[in-house]
DNA sequence: ACCTGAACACCGTTCAAGT
DNA sequence: ACCTGAACACCGTTCAAGT
């Protein structure tokens, strides 16, 4: 019983069926896969053994289509910046801004391990077509020069900020701590009169999406205090 | 000046002349080797063993303190936030709240591995009392309710996404990048008509500072169109 | 109470070797 | 060109044991 029952060459291998046919590897597959793990596991759940355990394939092999595990997080970062649809350009040049940057937010909401990883480049070709077409929006709407540049480092600075601290917000894991600062604050009132009053802890008072879209208004009234005349 | 420069045990004392005498291990002492740790060699040269061996001390010595590396990095991001000094209150509530959120940026920028890490709580009290001063600032100004929330996120989340964007521009490791990422959109200049007409990386173009100062008049006017009579 | 030593179950990455 | 296997130099964390 020491053999194994069916050799290389057993019957029914007529013509190879069966055989697995492995799909090869490639950076997509792999910036795909990478995805795939941070979105279930989140940030520290990416590994390339991991990683080449879900491909079916070593972990030595990776190191052929990429060049290092910085490397696939930067792949998987501009990944989901390709996500990001580019509206279509209406009359209103301020509502375009408004989308595209709403739909910034909501892609990065979906992958919550994304804003952390912004300790990176932000340079790739779809981070750039989307700054394109925000600062066309904006110019659009007569902004230029030192204006422009304060607005879209404005905006894109909220988005960023924003997307980091709901998706913080978010991680399950701080319920306790969120509990705990609140009973903080309620318990010194002194220390803390104007936080109390305005309930700034009670994560429910407000909607998350209403206080980012009337930021987003006053950013973009702000720095367009008067309308040109179209 | 506080303390003696010799010790209980010193020079003069011939029993046991050259003993170490450890300093005892404590959270402050660790707290604040990880924070140079840090400043020296960014987030990923901050490690369990580095941290001991410069207090020296068995990595294992460690756990008896802290409760895990994450915890190590949580007390980090406080401590820098203990930096920011809270400004003394003025009669001008715009200067006041200003004054904090500049040196909110500073002292993220003086400790670039900081931002990255804000996918962590922000709920500790050094975070919470500076809140406080900036809402309070803010509510003198007129703000409250939904009002009074929109502008507390909007210009926290602005100071975030900024020194995050910041921190990672000074990366020296991304200037092969950045130049990169310049040909490309110069290369294709009907792809990029305003990138390229804004100059948007050209990073000498416009000052940081600059930048930042003006996106944040454009903040702390857009939610105060008007001054209240004082 | 505070620290050490040994050990466990992982990591990212290299390099020669196979096909 | 593409992948494997073995190996290197690390990790964070536990746990019993020392003092």
């Amino acid at each position: 019983m020491s053999e194994t029952a069916f050799g290389p060459g057993s019957v029914w291998l007529r013509d190879e069926p069966e055989r697995p046919r492995p799909v090869p590897l490639s950076r997509e597959r792999i910036v795909a896969a990478a995805a795939t793990l941070l979105d279930e596991h989140g940030a520290d759940g990416l590994t390339m053994r991991r990683l080449a355990q879900q491909l079916d394939v070593t972990p030595t092999a990776l190191y052929w289509h990429v060049k290092t595990k910085d490397d696939v997080l930067d792949l998987a970062l501009d990944h989901i910046f390709g996500d990001v649809p580019i509206p279509a350009v209406t009359a209103d040049w301020r509502d375009d801004a408004r989308a595209l940057i709403r739909h910034w937010r909501t892609a990065m909401l979906r992958h919550p391990w994304a804003p952390a990883l912004i300790g990176r480049p932000m340079l790739g070709p779809n981070v750039l077509a989307r700054t394109e077409f925000l600062q066309s929006a904006l110019s659009r709407g007569g902004l230029a020069d030192l204006e422009l540049a304060v607005t879209t480092r404005l905006l894109a600075n909220y988005v960023i900020g924003a997307a980091l601290t709901e998706a913080t917000w978010r991680g399950t894991a701080d319920a306790r701590a969120q509990g705990e600062a609140r009973r903080r604050v309620t318990a010194d009132p002194a220390a803390y009169p104007t936080l109390n009053a305005s309930g700034h802890l009670d994560a429910d008072r407000w909607d998350d999406d209403i206080l980012f879209e009337r930021g987003l208004d006053a950013i973009l009234t702000a720095t367009h205090p008067f309308e040109p005349g179209s």
